[in-house]
DNA sequence: GTTGAGCGTT
């Protein structure tokens, strides 16, 4: 969008994108397409704006129709004060697609990387980009950090919790507390109490996260040792471990 | 209602 009446790019086949940086988060296209027009014919102005909130994520595409203007606008918009913040306005280096770009203008045909005894270099120079782009990956800000999480629905953290015994951050805290908390003070059958409860919390969703808890309630119960000794953390002085099968000692 | 290094849409 953000565009003057049609959607998705309009031209790119001999348009040069300008990266407009610093700008202010109530900064529109619109009011950056009068003040880029004035250097150059402006073909598009292209806000990337996030995909919950919908507002902007604070830079903005610039589509000059030549480089000349286009360089122009950059030397000219460069540190330019809009809307009281000096915006930074640059050649993309990288197309909507992911695609390399040369002076903001989309390289339509990759450089055949599959060519590998074409070129004399055994290694192509964009490593540089490539570090380049990692290197800024490392100091993200929590904006983008957010942004991020949305797109990476915190999966990765979820993986390596689902190996663990907790379930949610929030959940974890509780969890442990009150894991140590009923196993020290409780040691005992009042632990069958705190095992419905949690399960209640957790219950609210249909969530295969549940599966674990299931998998360990019924841990207990297929394994011996959860009978009579309900904390499989064992204890410092809980020798009783050791004598699995003692008894049912079954509570009711 | 906030935020602030970066690289893009139907």
């Amino acid at each position: 969008m953000s565009h003057f009446g049609r959607s998705g790019p309009p031209d790119i086949r001999d348009t040069y994108s300008l990266l407009v940086l610093n700008i202010t988060f109530r900064t529109k296209a619109d009011d950056l397409y009068p003040l880029f027009d004035r250097y150059g014919k402006v073909v598009d102005v292209f806000i990337p704006r996030d995909r919950r909130t919908g507002d902007s994520r604070g830079f903005a595409f610039v589509r000059y129709k030549y480089a000349d203007e286009a360089q122009k606008a950059v030397d000219r918009l460069d540190g330019r004060n809009v809307d009281g913040r000096n915006i930074m306005v640059q050649f993309a280096k990288y197309g909507p697609n992911a695609e390399r770009t040369h002076k903001g203008r989309i390289m339509e045909a990759v450089p055949r990387s599959r060519g590998r005894s074409r070129s004399r270099s055994p290694r192509p120079r964009y490593r540089d980009d490539y570090r380049d782009r990692n290197y800024r990956r490392h100091s993200r800000s929590r904006s983008r950090g957010r942004y991020e999480r949305n797109r990476h629905y915190d999966r990765e953290r979820y993986y390596h919790r689902s190996k663990s015994y907790s379930f949610s951050p929030d959940y974890d805290r509780d969890y442990g507390r009150s894991r140590l908390d009923d196993a020290r003070r409780s040691r005992s059958r009042s632990f069958a109490s705190a095992s419905p409860a949690r399960r209640s919390y957790s219950s609210r969703s249909s969530s295969p996260r549940r599966t674990p808890l299931s998998r360990d309630a019924s841990l207990d119960e297929h394994g011996s040792r959860g009978k009579s000794s309900p904390s499989r953390s064992v204890s410092p002085e809980g020798r009783q471990d050791d004598s699995r099968s003692t008894s049912p000692c079954s509570s009711g």
